[in-house]
DNA sequence: ATTCTGACTTGCT
DNA sequence: AAGCAAGCCAGAA
C-alpha cells in the first residue's frame, strides 16, 4: 500500500463528524479510488491515530475484533443504534449494529471541497508515479 | 504468471 | 435474521 494512499484516506476518515458513520466502501469512493478492502487494509494497519470507529462495514457491523471499545464510543458520542446493544454492553452477548441509514455521514460542502482536495493531490501523486517518463504520455 | 489472503459488498437462500 | 457464494481490489509469496 503506498503511504500517499494510506494518508489520504486517514485524511478524509479524521473529516467523519462525531456521532456519524460510513461504510468502508463509502471511503473508497470518495477518495475515487480503490475499494472498500483497501480501506480496510488502512484502517487495520494504520487506523490507530483517527476515529476508525466511524469507519465500518456497510452492514453497520462494528471493525471486527473491536466490537466492545467502538459500542463504547458509539453509546458515548449518540451514534445511532439497532438491536440490544444494552444486553451486549451487560453480558457480551447479544446482536446490534449501527443504523448507518440514520448515522451514516454527509459531508458538508467545505468537507466536499476538503476531500476533493486530498482525492486530487493523491490522483496527482499516484500517476505521476505510474508514468515515470511523463511527457509523450499522451 | 498464479494463488492466497483479507477491519469488504451484494444478492440470494 | 444469518449464512453463503461470488465479485471485487491489491499486496505478498
Amino acid at each position: 500500500m503506498r503511504m500517499e494512499y494510506v494518508e489520504a484516506v486517514l485524511d478524509v476518515v479524521a473529516l467523519i463528524p462525531a456521532g456519524t458513520a460510513v461504510a468502508y466502501g463509502d471511503v473508497a469512493e470518495l477518495l475515487g479510488s480503490g475499494g472498500a478492502r483497501q480501506i480496510g487494509a488502512v484502517m487495520s494497519h494504520h487506523g490507530s491515530a483517527v476515529p476508525w470507529w466511524r469507519v465500518l462495514k456497510a452492514s453497520g457491523d462494528a471493525p471486527p475484533g473491536h466490537e466492545r471499545e467502538a459500542l463504547a464510543l458509539y453509546v458515548l458520542e449518540g451514534t445511532p443504534l439497532l438491536g440490544n446493544y444494552a444486553e451486549y454492553l451487560r453480558t457480551g452477548e447479544g446482536r446490534w449494529r449501527v443504523d448507518l441509514m440514520a448515522a451514516r455521514w454527509a459531508p458538508s460542502d467545505g468537507d466536499f471541497d476538503r476531500i476533493d482536495a486530498v482525492a486530487e493531490r493523491l490522483e496527482r501523486t499516484l500517476r505521476k508515479l505510474s508514468a515515470p517518463d511523463d511527457e509523450m504520455t499522451v
